[in-house]
RNA sequence: GGGCCCAUAGCUCAGUCGGUAGAGCAGCGGCCUUUUAAGCCGUUGGUCGCGCGUUCGAGUCGCGCUGGGCCCA
């Protein structure tokens, strides 16, 4: 497929050749000849299609014809049927469609051109039809159209109709014609959004306050990953793109909220996969005076809610049928390994052993690494994909865990779950660490690391700490991943298709006319 | 990062053993006043992703590049 020369066609100089291009552009002027608006502001109408779908499904031809209903409607063209002199349509409007049926006397009696308009209409257009409800001889509710409207000219065609668009790579650089031409898409689309907002429904029931913060960070924090860097031109200082809210809406639990959440964007500069997209969807939550069981029951509660909100606390997943009903499985993350690798599970107290287990696995820097940092390691190998129904994995090394309170009388390992569904992490929450000492110790360690050489180590907060030397609750935090939740209840297997503009690497250096924009507004 | 695969008409896809490129949809011109991927007749449309090579001859074989997908780490 020459998608570079296809694109050209599309946006650039080549646009002019393209012949669908211009045989509706002939189209065009044919209609502004006979004195109509292509491209009107408004579009007036009494209903939705959706509406009359759903208002008229029970209604009968017959009680349609005793009983007139006249209405007005606006969609976009998706099927022409033409049989001599009477024209078959499907419109379609936000993801439904309602079929319009032109006969030639019944436009002729209002205007005498509209027949010759009629013919100018192409897929991908917008039109609005008024005329009255009737069904078909095959039972379709129709609108039987007495005017129409030019409401806007599309120049370029759709996607083919029966397929759809099928190419991965032109559904998610021109996801407007996915959407428009895969109503599967558009489906999952549109759950995304219920889901979201069924989320922060729950939330909010649960007592919780929805906050926002810092997207743009001086000192990236939160989390252990790689930020992307941004430069701040008045005050002449990098930014970091936040990968993660968890230090300010921590800050929030000492001034004094009790339940704050946030829905919002995190970024990572790291690798793209079926599983990650360098900007991804938390949900983060923070409950003054919880602690981890507490975080558990509002989790399971969350997933078995919005599972329910989907249809069915049963959803399949590949070839799973994933139950959500509440509660979830517990298992500590030494008992899973032992689990899931067959391995004798007093072998995992003993550092040499681990050793040992984590070189049959070939993890890389073992000599460099803690027992505990192994024992995520073997975690990762030998449990993380068999765990398809939902299970909190506990008891986690402190070593991967820097910003949670440590198990009582254990150093060694925080009370800390991530939830493991269809084989992916979906949510992570901590018993918060609220002793500013212990902390201040923990990011020490951290800076160590970092000095090692480990650029993904958190980032000395000095005024987080501050914050907690000022009195910090027990408190239960809570992230979880919206976009894999969205998989999951949508059977997505990427998360690019739950995700409606993934990031995409550009087709060519044309990115060079952005740079030269850019470089005159740093330098100034 | 490693491996495998894909790129042919606006879209969805064929293309055999290397011999000057096809279908359906869409488009264009006709016929058809209840069609349902409407149907029937005719017809336009190609930088076979890009480059180099092998060959008398390359969509097809080789190497490189670009973009994408899948699997693994």
């Amino acid at each position: 497929m020459p998608l570079q020369a296809k694109l050209e066609a599309r946006f650039g100089v080549c646009m002019q050749d393209n012949p669908y291009r211009q045989v509706r552009l002939e189209k065009l002027e044919k209609l502004k000849a006979m004195g109509l608006d292509p491209w009107p502001a408004k579009a007036t109408r009494t209903h939705g299609i959706a509406q009359v779908v759903t208002e008229f499904a029970e209604q009968t031809g017959e009680a349609l014809e005793a009983q007139p209903v006249s209405l007005s409607v606006m969609g976009r063209i998706l099927a022409i049927r033409e049989m001599g002199k009477s024209v078959f349509m499907h419109l379609s409007e936000n993801g439904q469609k309602l079929q319009a049926y032109f006969r030639k006397n019944d436009l002729d009696e209002r205007d005498p051109q509209a027949w010759e308009a009629l013919k100018l209409l192409d897929l991908g257009d917008f039109i609005g039809v008024s005329g009255v409800l009737m069904r078909t001889k095959t039972g379709e509710l129709s609108v039987r159209v007495q005017s129409f409207q030019f409401l806007s000219k599309a120049l370029l065609p759709l996607p083919e109709k029966w397929h759809g668009l099928q190419d991965k790579e032109l559904r998610y650089r021109q996801r407007y014609l996915d959407l428009a031409s895969n109503p599967d898409v558009f489906g999952v689309l549109q759950t995304r959004s219920r889901i979201v907002a069924g989320v922060r429904r729950y939330m909010e029931e649960q007592g919780f306050l929805e906050v926002e913060t810092p997207m743009l960070q001086p000192i990236p924090g939160g989390a252990t990953a790689r930020p992307f860097v941004t430069h701040h031109n008045a005050l002449d200082m990098p930014l970091y793109m936040r990968i993660a809210p968890e230090l300010y809406l921590k800050r929030l639990i000492v001034g004094g909220f009790d339940k704050v959440f946030e829905i919002n964007r995190n970024f990572r500069n790291e690798g793209i996969s079926q599983r990650h997209n360098p900007e991804f969807t938390m949900m983060e939550s923070y409950s003054a005076g919880d602690d981890l069981r507490d975080v558990m029951r509002l989790t399971e509660n969350l997933f078995q809610s919005v599972a329910q909100l989907c249809g069915d606390v049963a959803r399949p997943y590949g070839e799973h049928v994933i139950d959500y009903t509440a509660p979830f499985r517990r298992l500590t993350l030494k008992d899973a390994i032992a689990e899931f690798g067959g391995i004798e599970r007093s072998r995992l107290e003993q550092a040499d052993e681990i050793v040992k287990l984590a070189k049959e696995i070939h993890a890389e820097d073992i000599n460099q690494k803690t027992s505990g940092a192994l024992l995520g390691d073997l975690f990762e190998h030998y449990a993380e994909k068999q765990l398809i129904q939902p299970t909190f994995i506990t008891d986690y090394p402190v070593e991967l865990s820097p910003l949670t309170k440590n198990l009582p009388g254990d150093a060694g390992f925080v009370d800390r779950f991530e939830l493991f569904i269809g084989g992916m992490e979906l949510a992570n929450a901590y018993s918060e660490l609220n002793d500013p000492v212990v902390q201040m110790e923990r990011f020490q360690a951290q800076l160590a690391e970092r000095e090692a050489g480990n650029d993904e180590a958190m980032l000395l907060d000095l005024d987080f700490v501050n914050a907690l030397e000022h009195g910090f609750p027990p408190t239960g935090g809570l992230g979880v991943g919206i976009d894999r939740m969205v998989m999951l209840m949508t059977g997505s297997t990427s998360i690019r298709d739950v995700i409606l503009f993934p990031l995409m690497r550009p087709l060519k250096p044309a990115a060079a006319g952005a740079e030269e924009e850019s470089q005159p507004d740093a330098a100034s």
